[in-house]
DNA sequence: AATATCTGTCAAGTATATTTTACTTTTTGC
DNA sequence: GCAAAAAGTAAAATATACTTGACAGATATT
């Protein structure tokens, strides 16, 4: 099962710009599936994706990604 | 091929360290060849690595892995 | 110059991030 | 309440992050 710990910050900037997964989920390039998994916190991204999200959600990898799950594995 | 960047701000925090590329390696759990091939630029680590490289070096994301490597692919 | 440590790189294998298809459940607007 | 969109979840396939082992060139240190 894996569980990390959801990501609600990319869920609230998300809602901040009334984008859905699928929104984000394209503009990112990526499947919406992979969005969705993210925000469950059901795996971990590669720091290029994390980079991508940040640029459309207008917000830094600290802000997004920075220690929220530190309880992995 | 594909090259992205070289991470020339690992390799400096290192040297600020004092630390070999096997000692971070170690550190953070990964191989040596792991952590050479990214600061080479050969391949992009998930989030959690970053993470982990950022601790051991008491660097945050967005000093480490933010946007140097922009042109990537 | 000799030895040891550090770095760059390659090939073959393993683990896991990501895709695709598809189905169910929640939320939202009318 | 109903319909449509949005969100959560799962299994099988594919792409790629990461490992292991091994070797060569570079950088000390003596």
């Amino acid at each position: 099962m894996i569980v990390i710990a959801k990501n609600l910050r990319i869920k609230a900037a998300r809602a901040a710009m009334d984008m859905s997964q699928k929104a984000l989920a394209e503009a990112v390039g990526v499947s919406r599936q992979t969005m969705n998994a993210i925000e469950q916190g059901d795996y971990n991204p590669t720091i290029k994706l994390c980079r991508a999200i940040c640029r459309v959600l207008g917000k830094t990898l600290d802000e997004l990604f920075w220690e929220d799950d530190e309880h992995e594995e």
